[in-house]
DNA sequence: TTGAAAGCGCTAACAT
DNA sequence: ATGTTAGCGCTTTCAA
């Protein structure tokens, strides 16, 4: 696997490296016949420069690092794609990593990113992390970091982010309005911030329209569907049933959907349903899903931009920013019953 | 963001950088007590070396890429945790590349992987591949390649696949048993050879049981769910309906169960529905989707170990090996009339 | 047991 | 306009 190097063409045209290399970069200072010699070689032995070796010169890798919890949750998968259509766009290849929601993998992720002078780290984090300090050090060290969906407050970089609350908020007044009486939540794990911040515009929601809030209409699942699943049934074994369920994503709706099936339920009109993301598959769904939007393509843009921006001003402090995007209703029959137009 | 050296080590502790890679490579050639000084300090820094630096001098990255059309895709994802599972406790890294299912976007990523001086790679081809020279000429010059899922005959390499088949044979032998007379086949792209052969299970099947073979009750989708959802409309609105679909993904599976549903047709009894691969998603559907059960963790595994075999063992030329895995017929709601035993 | 020097592929002063 | 030298961080002969 000999590969061509700017040395092999050197030898061949009786140029120092110095020469080929610059006339490579196209380097104005050097002879026009020259250049054409060594650019029409380098041409016919497909010489390509070696990055490694520019990497260890330049300290830069034009990688960036994603971590993600999973890749299988579609949702992350989209805000990849999203990253990837701006980081590539600016010549910036993407490496993705998957924590397994573990915090020990997210440690040696990003120590593998730090080590192998990735340009930057974009990350949600993990479920089962508490502690933050190997962000915060990486922070502190100058590295570009920003974080996205799921953020972490304690530093201070940028972040982009949908409104959770008004998300939240929106979905359970939507199972109010529907005339549901006992509506229920299905919370993602307390530490993270969007399980607690939907959780809270659930709650709000209940109270502008004068519900009763009750600790026990509230359960806590992982974010997939397995766990959700067993979560759900046990909800529906209760002899006091919700007539409503707003999850906090729609992995966990996923599984509530398929226990209401299993229990024989009829939906929406013994318990109405909502998620949270608006994944591809929920509208394919029977019935199809309700679901808050997320705008997730545009999260991975948005993330990478912002990125991108902090590598190619390093050292310049600027405010960090908090991109905020907006979310949107998407009622369909899990939850639509027939009652007067709202 | 300065780190830390070798060279500080050295300074430090007026010893030669020889002398202190030596001690950090736990050599023999050195003092015992050299050792524990140089190993002291190192800690105490937090010094770790630059995998780059290492990579300029092996032209090794311990990286290995893996190609897959997209991540997004459940089955590719969990092809990439067996993968990751491997390669990790191989102290190998997994860099996840997507086509996209296009061809100019494969070539790039093929031509990033070799130019990054990735160790080997993983490949399982896009829907748009028909010319495979990119693949080839790695090959020829001893890159170590393993295709999985979707192979290319082309090229003499290890190859890890399930018997499309005999998935395909069963799964249709399966309607036919629950009763089925018209049973339609919504295939794959013609040129992938997993299509092929999955057509070509069905066929067998239909001949086996002296069904007739109607080539226009196999019609063709892309392998995603929007697409198959379109396909699957127009079929449902002729005016000679299938009672039994086999369809040759899950993905597939899942837009022609949303068009039956939509359509107001009960499952299984007016159609029977089958996929082909076992998603997670699958089993909480309404009426839960048969499927034709592939193991794609196992897959991963076993691609990733026939890789680093191959990677270990530069040059040393071994038989190309086909791992063919099993499938199993995971048969529920959606195609399980209540038929005699069979 | 340790050090000096060369080199992986490339670029960027610093010559000429 | 082109060449020489040094160096990115590390390992590995070769010397001592």
């Amino acid at each position: 696997m000999r590969t061509i190097t700017i040395k092999d063409i050197a030898r061949e045209l009786n140029l120092s490296t110095s020469t080929v290399s610059r006339a490579l970069r196209d380097s104005s200072e050097i002879g026009i016949e020259t250049k054409k010699r060594v650019l029409e070689l380098a041409q016919r032995l497909d010489y390509n420069p070696n990055p490694v070796a520019l990497s260890l010169l330049s300290s830069q890798s034009h990688d960036i690092g994603v971590i993600v919890p999973e890749i299988a949750n579609p949702f992350f998968a989209i805000v990849i794609a999203g990253i990837e259509d701006v980081a590539f766009a600016q010549g910036y290849h993407v490496v993705i990593y998957q924590s397994h929601e573990d915090y020990e993998r997210e440690v040696l992720n990003v120590k593998h990113i730090s080590n192998r002078r990735k340009d930057g780290l974009l990350v949600s984090i993990a479920t089962a992390t508490k502690d933050y300090s190997h962000f915060k050090s990486l922070h502190e060290r100058g590295f570009p970091i920003v974080f996205f969906d799921r953020i972490c407050d304690e530093i201070d970089t940028h972040k982009v982010l949908v409104d959770d609350f008004e998300g939240a908020y929106s979905a359970t007044e939507h199972l109010i309005k529907q005339g549901c009486e006992r509506i229920f939540h299905v919370a993602g794990p307390d530490h993270l911030l969007i399980s607690r911040r939907r959780l809270h515009g659930y709650r709000a929601a209940l109270l502008d329209y004068g519900k009763p809030i009750q600790d026990d209409w509230v359960v806590s699942s992982a974010y997939n569907a397995n766990n959700s699943l067993e979560v759900a049934r046990e909800l529906l074994a209760k002899p006091e049933r919700p007539d409503g369920i707003f999850a906090s994503s729609d992995n966990i709706a996923i599984g509530c959907h398929a226990a209401i099936i299993e229990a024989g339920l009829s939906m929406p009109d013994e318990i109405a349903l909502i998620g949270f993301s608006d994944l591809p598959i929920s509208a394919l769904l029977n019935p199809p899903l309700s679901s808050v939007a997320q705008p997730a393509f545009e999260m991975g843009r948005s993330a990478a931009e912002l990125l991108i921006n902090l590598i190619k001003n390093p050292g310049k402090y600027t405010t960090p920013i908090s991109n905020v995007l907006k979310t949107s209703l998407m009622a369909r029959k899990s939850s639509l019953r027939n009652v007067s137009v709202e």
